[in-house]
This record gives structure tokens, C-alpha cells and sequence, in this order.
DNA sequence: TTGTTTCATTGCAATATTACGATTAATAAT
DNA sequence: ATTATTAATCGTAATATTGCAATGAAACAA
């Protein structure tokens, strides 16, 4: 999975685990609500293309499209062309992927955390 | 939970809905891996002060003193004061809190799916 | 009191993100 | 061939993030 491994700009990802610039930069593609929209739509229906996000989701095609870029980047979604316009649909199996890395570091032990 | 209504600067939030806004919001403070080790960190040592994770993270005191406030600020660490140093350890309750706003977009229904 | 420790805050430079208008590229329709 | 449709890309403005040196504030120690 050689979409984890990207640099994140100012941020000193060299002194951190595989892990938890795997955790960061998932979590960032998720840190918008465009993208948690698009998704979770494509979820909802079954098959789509970027129009339809532009209407469902009310920002400029640009902006959606930049939006469609990061999720396929991480490899979330795929897209295939079908004429004019592209077909957007979830990559399941990344999907499970990802899943598994963060419930990972959701699901941490809570039975020696000490309260303060 | 108002902790999870901040602005998003240039991010139109208000065109998505509190679900979506909430999710994207946890995921920003995910999504640098200094604040995932951080967590990891609490998680793992029972109690700990901001100068134990200057040395266990790498970055300077400023810095880690700055990721330290964005997860209080989501209310997912708490410190109290002891002496000189303070105490920082895992929100529990709000960690159980934020942990369910997560599984519910990550736990999607996967089996009306269309791939292409 | 004077220094020491510990963490927060301020200020700043470098870089990233968000959003969109304008344009381009590619296919489809007439 | 010309025009329409659709989505990607470019360019740019506004804002946010990251990181750290310098400084500040509060409690403790001598």
C-alpha cells in the first residue's frame, strides 16, 4: 500500500512509525466534509459520477474534482471513464484496508488508562 | 459535544451536515502522526507530562505543547496541574464518544457496494 | 529573594489547504 | 466539421498548519 507513504509538507514525518503516518494520513483525507460527503454518498448509490456530487454536495466542479483526487490518491475510490463522464465508485477492497488500520488505533486497550 | 462545531476556516461547513462536519473534525486532529503518537503515548503510560513527550516524540516543546491543546481542545486529553509539570491523560468518556461517531461512517454498509 | 524547572504563549517563516474562475482535453451529438 | 457535455487541470487568493526560537507565567528549591 504505497498510498501511506507520502510526505506531509512541514510535518517531521521521519521521526514517527509506518503506522502512525499510515493513521495521519488517512485521518487527513477524512479531516474535510467534502470528502466524508462524497463517500458516504457513494456508499448510498451505487454508481456515480462527479456531476452528480457537484449537485448533491453544492460546491464548484473544481473543488469537488480536487476532492475526488485525494480520496483516489489514497485509493479509497476508482473512477472509469464512460464516455463524457467518469464513473466514481468505492475501492472496497482498500476500503477494508484502511478500516483495519484505524480501528486499530481506535480499539487501544482502555483498561490501564489511568485518569487524571 | 461542542467541541466538534469549530469553524473550518476556508471550508464551507456550513453546506454539510453536523454528522459529516463532526467526522471531519476528529479526523483533522487524526491527521498529523505527532498527535497519534501522542495518544498512543497516554495510552500506553499511565500518566505522563508534556516534557516526557518532548522526549519520547522528537519535536521541540512549543510544538508538542501546541498538539497537546488541539487534542484537549477536542476534549480527547485532559491535564491537571501537579507542581510545576502537568498531568495529561486520555478523556475516556469523550474518547468512547468520539470512537462511536467514527465506526458509524467507517462501519458503512458495505453490501449494496456497486463496483466498476 | 534568586534561581530553576516546567509548560504555555507569542511571533514568525515555510508550506499546505480550500475554493473557484478560466481553460483544456476528450468524447458525444448534430 | 461544429457544437455541447463532462471532468481534469491551471492559476490564484484567502486562510490554515507546522515548527521553533524567544519569552512569559507559575510553582518549587536554595
Amino acid at each position: 500500500m504505497k498510498q501511506y507513504t507520502y510526505k506531509m509538507g512541514l510535518t517531521k514525518s521521519e521521526i514517527f512509525t509506518e503506522q502512525q503516518n499510515k493513521i495521519a494520513l488517512i485521518a487527513k483525507v477524512f479531516g474535510h466534509p467534502a470528502r466524508v460527503a462524497i463517500l458516504e454518498h457513494l456508499f448510498r448509490i451505487n454508481s456515480c459520477v462527479c456531476g452528480d456530487l457537484v449537485d448533491e454536495i453544492g460546491l464548484a466542479q473544481p473543488t469537488i474534482s480536487q476532492h475526488l483526487k485525494e480520496l483516489k490518491h489514497l485509493g479509497l475510490i476508482k473512477g472509469s471513464i464512460e464516455g463524457t463522464s467518469v464513473c466514481y465508485c468505492i475501492n472496497l477492497e482498500n476500503w477494508m484496508n484502511m478500516k483495519k488500520v484505524m480501528l486499530v488505533f481506535l480499539d487501544q486497550d482502555i483498561s490501564k488508562v489511568n485518569l487524571c
